[in-house]
DNA sequence: TTTTTATTAAACCGAATGGTTGACTAACGA
DNA sequence: TCGTTAGTCAACCATTCGGTTTAATAAAAA
């Protein structure tokens, strides 16, 4: 259950579940209510819950025979850290370039 | 090859591609000098540089017979910016809750 | 020119993924 | 109590994934 990048990054890797984050975010809701939208059957939406569940991106409760998720953004906390390693390489060329030439200089 | 967020998660799922990712950091590198420390063959590990270059993650530059691979981060920056989205959902539990207030007063 | 080196291509394998359907369980409403 | 509703479970299917091995290609080195 301790979530790992691996997990967060493959649960993030579908857009169905990107778009139940997204309707996550903007309150908890129910299993069914989740489906409604999509064109697949409810198990499938289902078990897309469970990969995010699993990944720790969902907490569903249950009360009654109704399933609560909400969402529990945590592990993309872990997931924005390790991809901020390498924002100087997206954000401004000369830093990366000047990274380089740093780590060449002492090779 | 429009790199998408499908792809770029996907291809950062993989422990293997982020350890290439990180190797790549440090600087422009052959695919057999990526290759070197892991326990696996060379096909293996053209493979998962093969998925990181159609995420556009990765830019691979034939010279002679040697392929020069380098990091390519700007898909990242897609990543981030979408998880960003959520940001409010980790940093500061009373900000998402006064978001859900706010979304429930007006529906 | 011959051999080695760097790499891809192709075929294969087992496991995981994303979906289905049908049967089941459990709770709520009439 | 009885039917409906919410959801899971199990089995199945086609496709993808992560790996292998063997063969092919193409450039560099001897």
């Amino acid at each position: 259950m301790t979530p790992n990048l691996d997990q967060t990054f493959t649960a993030l890797s579908d857009a169905t579940r990107r778009a139940i984050v997204a309707r996550l975010a903007q309150g908890e809701t129910t299993l069914s209510d989740i489906a409604c939208p999509f064109d697949m059957s409810l198990t499938a939406v289902s078990k897309h819950v469970r990969v995010l569940s699993d990944a720790g991106l969902v907490n569903v409760v249950k009360r009654g025979r109704t399933r609560y998720c909400q969402l529990q953004a945590g592990p993309m906390k872990d997931a924005v850290s390790w991809l901020n390693h390498y924002q100087e390489f997206w954000e401004d060329r000369f830093a990366a370039l000047s990274h380089h030439l740093e780590k060449d200089e002492h090779e």
